[in-house]
Order: C-alpha cells, then sequence, then structure tokens
DNA sequence: ACTTATATTAAAATAATTCTAAACTGTTGA
DNA sequence: TCAACAGTTTAGAATTATTTTAATATAAGT
C-alpha cells in the first residue's frame, strides 16, 4: 500500500474526508522519517516550494488545527507569537534555543521522569513537559 | 521609606526615569504581598480600575518589555496568543488550567529537581522549567 | 446523476503587538 | 534657575498571526 493510501485511509477513519490537499498536507507532515517542528509559515513555504499545488491559508490553518484534534499533530508553547506546531505527538521535551528560535527535541531519556507532589483539585494532569532554554554562553546585557 | 521612594530608588538603579506612568505600574505590580501573573489586557484593567491615571496602552507595553529586560518581570510560555507576565522571576514551574486559561506558581519543593543529561554544543542552560497541563477529567471529545 | 454535508477559498475581520512621529518631561550642568 | 537634551509618553497607524465569512467546489451516499 502507498503512502496515498495509507493517509486516505487515516483520514477516512478520523472522519475526515482525504481531500488533494488534506493528502498533500498529509504527504509534507508524515512521509518524513524524522518527525519535525513548524510553524504555519514554515509548512506554507514548504508546500508552495514541494508542491505544484497551492494550498490556500485558510485551508493550512484548518488542516493543521483538524490534524492537532485528531491527535496527528501537536501545539507547542513558546515564549513567541506564533504557534509551533511538532509532528511528534509523543510526550516530550524541548530545548528552545534563543539564538536562532530553533527548537530541538530532548529525547525522553535525556530528563528523568518528573515527579508532581502537588495537584489542583477536581483537575487531572494531561501533560506534564520540560522547556529548557538555551543559549550562547556571552550573556547579551542590553 | 515608603513604597514611592522604593520604587524611584530601582528605577534609578536601572537606568530607567522614574516617571509618573512607571511608578504607577511599579505600585500594582510590586505592591501586592504575593506575586501574580497577569496578560497586558489584565494588567491596563488594572490600572483603570485602581488608578485615576490613564496610561497609553503603548506605554504599558514599553514599561512591561522594560522591567522584563531588567529582570522585574518574567514572560512565561503557555500554548496561546497572547503573553503572560509573572511577577515571580525566581525560576519555578507552572500549572496551566486548560479549563480557564488560569496559570497557577508550582512550588519549587513540588517538583523535583530536574536533571538534564544531554546538553547542546555551545550553549549554555538559561532556564530549566516545567509546564504542567491540568483539565478536569471529563475528555472533551470534540 | 442528485443531494447534501463537508471542505476550500479569497477576502475581510479580529486581536495582539510594534512602530511612528510628534509632544512632553526628567535630569543635568552652565 | 533654566535651557538643552535625551529619554518617555502618546494616539494612531502599521504589522502580523489567526479566525471568520460567505460563496464556490467537492466527496460520498442514494
Ligand atoms: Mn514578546
Ligand atoms: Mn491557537
Ligand atoms: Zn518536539
Ligand atoms: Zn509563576
Amino acid at each position: 500500500m502507498n503512502n496515498l493510501n495509507i493517509y486516505t485511509k487515516k483520514l477516512r477513519e478520523s472522519g475526515l474526508r482525504p481531500t488533494r490537499q488534506r493528502l498533500k498536507i498529509c504527504e509534507v507532515l508524515f512521509s518524513p522519517e524524522k518527525t519535525f517542528h513548524f510553524t504555519i509559515k514554515d509548512l506554507t513555504k514548504i508546500i508552495e516550494q514541494k508542491l505544484s499545488e497551492k494550498i490556500s491559508l485558510a485551508t493550512v490553518y484548518n488542516t493543521v488545527h483538524a490534524f492537532k484534534k485528531k491527535g496527528y499533530l501537536k501545539e507547542i508553547s513558546i515564549n513567541s507569537d506564533k504557534s509551533y506546531f511538532d509532528t511528534n505527538v509523543t510526550e516530550h521535551h524541548h530545548f528552545f534555543d534563543e539564538d536562532t528560535n530553533e527548537l530541538i527535541d530532548c529525547g525522553k531519556n535525556e530528563i528523568d521522569s518528573v515527579n508532581i507532589k502537588q495537584n489542583i483539585t477536581g483537575k487531572k494532569i494531561k501533560s506534564v513537559e520540560v522547556l529548557v532554554k538555551v543559549a550562547t554562553d556571552n550573556q547579551n546585557q542590553n
């Protein structure tokens, strides 16, 4: 079974119609061997470059949100004014390079599992994630 | 020495002129006994309510960024399209209530110190913070 | 094929934040 | 004391990410 059929099946199973646009976006997001992080702008650029197809910005937003809702993408909290998304949907930690604004996965085995002693009444823990900010040593004294 | 003099001194020492607006904002941010989290919108609302003074939105932004640069405020990474600020500038962890969008401090003693085994070549760790997302148990299946 | 619910689209709307450029004010030193 | 200047405030415009709108197109079931 080729990728297209796999994506078609995956989408149908999620109750999402396998449209031309969604299949193209699946191809871009899920065919790379490695998972990666991206912004909507990044994704739009990749689509423009790798595909002959033009996909409207609204559709890119719609699709990314639909995929997130289905659990095929994760949104990452970064100190920034734009959203980052992650094709690695497992719970994991990140390094954030403040010099380059680059987000780097941190292997689960690189950080001991975080033990939380406190709990919020009536609330359940949905995720526990660590963000390690890094930068070059020369502290910028502006 | 009253608060105003303290803030005046603090600002002067930072190379910031103790203007009427900055002193008012200091009062709002730093006189409460407890630290707290806020957005620019929150702060603007507090200023409108608690103070006779009107402070322009641009000045609120300018001041918050100036205070952040001087280390009197911290910006918090939340999965959202607006920035949260924290008057607690010590390194600490947070709970984020996904139902209410509320940010709650997690005592340093409630989470064991996080040990990072990986390191990024040429980069220094600037901060290590944990974000615990919580929500009511009934998972929303939308 | 026909129907209908879904999806795509361009364009407009929204919302947070930053920029601009003019007016204002705190500080300094003659 | 006060002129001069750098730093600050301000309203409003600009920018940017994201969402909404409403019209058109398409997938899927009959
Ligand atoms: Mn910012
Ligand atoms: Mn969002
Ligand atoms: Zn990741
Ligand atoms: Zn806090």
